[in-house]
DNA sequence: GTCTATAACTAGATAGAC
DNA sequence: GTCTATCTAGTTATAGAC
């Protein structure tokens, strides 16, 4: 954190790290205010509370999410590659911006209701736009799924919890984790070429007979 | 809430319901008290601390589902039925103990660093006992999992996510979403019944080399 | 085992000088 | 735009009566 940025950006900074680790209740606005390089009373003519500071936080996070989802329906066309793309894209943000993504899983609670409202929308969007992903695929037969809401959000938890565990000097670095996420939600997906090939390799007819 | 429990159930209920709702540094010991049908400085003859009633909701959630992981293992003899069996007792320990596993989740960082140590040392115990149901699978050659440690990672991160959004007059019901789950993860560890045909079906070669 | 009263402290936010 | 000083209210926990 440079002492050059300017003083919001500062706050910003030091709200991400102390919320992450504490948590939004356990951090005092004083505590803000020591790691931004500033006095406690100065940091209220940046933002005018610090529930402020918070919900600034949330709504970067879910507009950053938002505009990654639609840049990969933009740049992909077939169902399969829309997916793969939507999925490195979320789980890269997910090790990228861990931190705010953490406090986006934690913290919303600690919204005001209004403001609450306001970022729930934005999260019912962003896995509205996502599910459409599956769907397509059903539709053009590549993808098979049993429940198509249930495996969107099945796919969007387990991708997000990479932000909960993921070191950055860690075994795998972020593309490895992205390529193997995708991978799995392939897997998921049952994801087949075609319809025919992928009925023969989902439900033979012939191991269905002799399971009995 | 039934007014003839002892106190100290009581408080263990008011606690699971606030720290669910509002957080565990959100919620005054007066609202604890309130709840419990108490008044706040009787609270403090049942348990010495706010911070020990968290760490029993912990230990006695974790203590839950380490028991159940165990027997789960106990009653099956095959990797794949063991696998069944803990992948739906852990989905339905989210949502039968929904509130519990959700504080689980988000407030370990509210625990002293001595508590936290504790929970997680049992979290990770959980961690390494469910992965060796994927390795044990991936040596009898009926799963295939390319990162095992990132698979079992993932397909717990995707079943505790259940305890966020699931509904009890939801759609569906817990049996349901526990059975949806463990076809989810059936095919997150590639399944199939022998070596030769799953082979066959994940990495056919002659579709490898017609892709160049 | 539960109560009332309160100690000791910390919280978020504001006022006004510079 | 940043500072110091402070207001008001709420916090966990304890003391001691019953």
């Amino acid at each position: 954190m440079s002492d050059n940025e300017d003083a919001a950006e500062r706050i910003r900074k030091a709200a991400i790290a102390l919320f992450k680790t504490h948590g939004y209740h356990a951090t005092p606005v004083r505590a803000l205010a020591e790691v931004a390089k500033i006095e406690a009373g100065s940091l209220y003519y940046h933002f005018p509370s610090k529930q402020e500071i918070l919900f600034d936080n949330f709504v970067r996070t879910m507009d950053m999410l938002l505009e990654g989802l639609a840049r990969a329906v933009e740049t992909e066309s077939t169902p399969r590659r829309r997916l793969r793309v939507a999925v490195r894209n979320h789980v890269l943000f997910h090790t990228r911006r861990q931190d705010e993504a953490f406090i986006s899983h934690t913290e919303i609670r600690a919204l005001s209701e209004q403001n609450r409202r306001e970022i729930l929308a934005k999260r019912d969007l962003y896995e509205e736009r996502f599910c459409e992903l599956l769907r397509a695929g059903v539709e053009a037969g590549v993808f098979h799924i049993p429940d198509v809401r249930l495996t969107n959000i099945a796919i969007l938890t387990m991708c997000s919890g990479v932000a909960d565990w993921f070191l950055h000097d860690g075994r795998l670095d972020e593309e490895s984790v992205a390529e193997r996420y995708v991978e799995m939600v392939e897997r998921l997906v049952g994801y087949s070429r075609s319809t025919e090939s992928s009925d023969r390799k989902r439900l033979p007819a012939r191991r269905r007979k002799a399971r009995r």
